[in-house]
DNA sequence: CTGAAAGCGCTAACAG
DNA sequence: CTGTTAGCGCTTTCAG
């Protein structure tokens, strides 16, 4: 059905092997043959099968792909750069999703070493304390790491304790003292306690006093009560807060609104991760943005490097990648006026354009 | 440095057929030999290789899977559906995209026709007119679409149509006349078109004039003028937009605020698709929802039937599979005050919440 | 410059 | 129940 060198061979009137070298050196046969090989190629629309290939032990230009959900267009937004380069490359990506499971991320890594890739790109919950990763090195298959905070793994991330520092000393040059940070299922995750970090001592260095990470259920439809209390009772309530990602800020602020809470008026909200879908809000979500599509694309150009052995050549030193952050003002944030510090959340309806400017 | 079931052999005294023998068919062979291998496999970690075995002409396990997009989260939807299922039963995918261009469609199938997945699923721009699958066909390579709108190919989708009809219905039945369907680059697109004509018939049969789509430039920041004054200008603006599909819809609302139209107030919008994330909006987008990810598990599940043979197990008779959809109120459609037919944009402040509750 | 042949890891007859 | 062997599609010595 579908045609073999063999095909190819016979068709040409040649061997197998002179077919091979036309196609993998054409400079060594001679360029009458070659022709006729080409033309035969041609008429049976032969390509070349990788299976072959890659059982001699070729290289099987497979790149495994490992990722938490793709629910989470960060993820989504950091496969779209690893896939242009790499198809752009005559990479093939093999995907795998794990939900943040432990089980479903060593499972993953197995099947795709059992497939041969030859490398892997992958996000895991935790990587300083994941054995598999050891197994990796010790395997020698080549890996890095997106978004995981590590310095002790190849890995490609933003400095995830600076920007929240730098995304929480923002709040607070907004004249906001009692900020919450929120954290989703993902409380046990590197990056979030990275975050956790930043956003510590830039509450310290304002003489602030941090609080510990707040967990919110990432799928409730409403925040629970005991959050909600948290976050709106009695005068200590927060003023601001700080999702540790962007789809959870997300997921609040509906729980906000619906508990008829304002924002930014009775609250500024502040995410990581800059999702495009941000900008589209409504008000747009102020946001800690990381180069997802960027750090997609270096992990591939670093992965790349060293699976072809070029990775002097990139002239890196250190095992972590740290691309720059930004951050992105929006309108879910509002400078504090004293005068409100302490007053409940008040009722009427209000615009959210009212606010929009105050955020320079 | 892997070990092969040579490896096994030797180190369990056995040959290897009778190691393949028992991981594929451990009853016949000596429970007590059985044993002895099986030790030997963990002993040194052995895991086959999936790569003798495709060669072999085996099972290769592989389903590629082509989407437009991973911006969009619809597809993310139905690739999370697909991977659920598909990673359950020991399936691996091999996921390339295509951004909409011919070139790349042609590309992708191409190279995973060569890595010798079992079959292919697959979203296209227009699936009637697409000489690649009739390739497919020709060469017995399964594939199942997805959201492409077509009787003539194995399809998963909803009915884009009577979709489009419905939704639209509503937005009569709310007191709207002058409605208007946006359509992105997608306007060539066989959803798009259906989903068109599902306006025109729901337009028409309300005595209303339907008007052809207009375009709009997906990735514009702004609404371009042209487009603007379409929306705005005259006594004869539309009082509700249809929008071909959420992301559109989130990029039309963004470029409506910028230009201090308040939604729903001076502009109801109705989107399409469902996206999870169109319920965290504020107003909540209104939408005719598809379920993608139940799309991706019923083409998953169609083309495994296919690919196993066992298809017409599944009892289906037609080659397009179409499943319902449903429409999401939300609060981006307000019913319409006769008096303010004619009015132009008032521009005072208003909160969404004044209109939430219109939605019945 | 071209062909014959070995072998990558595995499965499936076919013998024993 | 177990071993021998051929061969999947391809690349790569090694001869010619």
């Amino acid at each position: 059905m579908i045609p073999t060198i063999k095909d190819v061979a016979a068709h040409a009137g040649f061997s197998i092997a002179t077919v091979s070298r036309a196609i993998n050196a054409p400079h060594t046969v001679n360029p009458v043959t070659l022709d006729k090989v080409r033309q035969s190629i041609d008429a049976l629309n032969f390509r070349p099968s990788p299976l072959g290939r890659q059982l001699r032990g070729e290289r099987t230009r497979l790149i495994g792909v490992v990722l938490p959900t793709l629910a989470n267009p960060v993820f989504a937004e950091c496969l779209q750069g690893i896939d242009e380069l790499a198809s752009a490359q005559g990479y093939r990506l093999m995907l795998m999703t794990t939900q943040y499971d432990a089980d479903r991320e060593r499972h993953a890594i197995e099947t795709l070493r059992e497939q041969r890739v030859e490398g892997l790109i992958l996000t895991v919950a935790d990587a300083d304390t994941h054995p598999l990763l050891d197994d990796l090195d010790r395997a020698g298959l080549l890996y890095v790491l997106m978004h995981n905070d590590t310095v002790r793994r190849p890995s490609v991330s933003v400095d995830n304790r600076l920007a929240a520092y730098d995304g929480v000393r923002q709040l607070i040059a907004h004249g906001h003292r009692r900020i919450l940070m929120l954290a989703g299922t993902l409380a046990a995750s590197d990056r979030a306690r990275q975050r956790h970090l930043g956003y510590t001592q830039a509450m310290q260095q304002a003489g602030l006093t941090p609080a510990p990470a707040l967990e919110v259920d990432f799928n409730a439809a409403e925040l629970s009560p005991s959050v909600l209390a948290h976050l709106t009772s009695g005068p200590n309530r927060p003023t601001a807060l700080f999702c540790s990602n962007d789809l959870l800020a997300m997921v609040v602020m509906r729980g906000l609104r619906r508990a008829r809470l304002q924002i930014p008026h009775d609250m500024s909200i502040l995410g990581f991760d800059g999702l495009a879908m941000g900008e589209l809000l409504s008000p747009p979500l102020a946001s800690i943005c990381a180069p997802n599509r960027e750090i997609g694309c270096a992990a591939w150009r670093r992965l790349l490097a060293r699976v072809t052995g070029n990775y002097e050549a990139l002239g890196e030193t250190s095992l972590a990648l740290t691309l720059p952050h930004s951050l992105r003002e929006g309108a879910t944030i509002a400078a504090i006026s004293n005068r409100d510090e302490t007053s409940t959340p008040p009722k009427e309806a209000n615009s959210e354009n009212t606010y929009a400017r105050n955020v320079a």
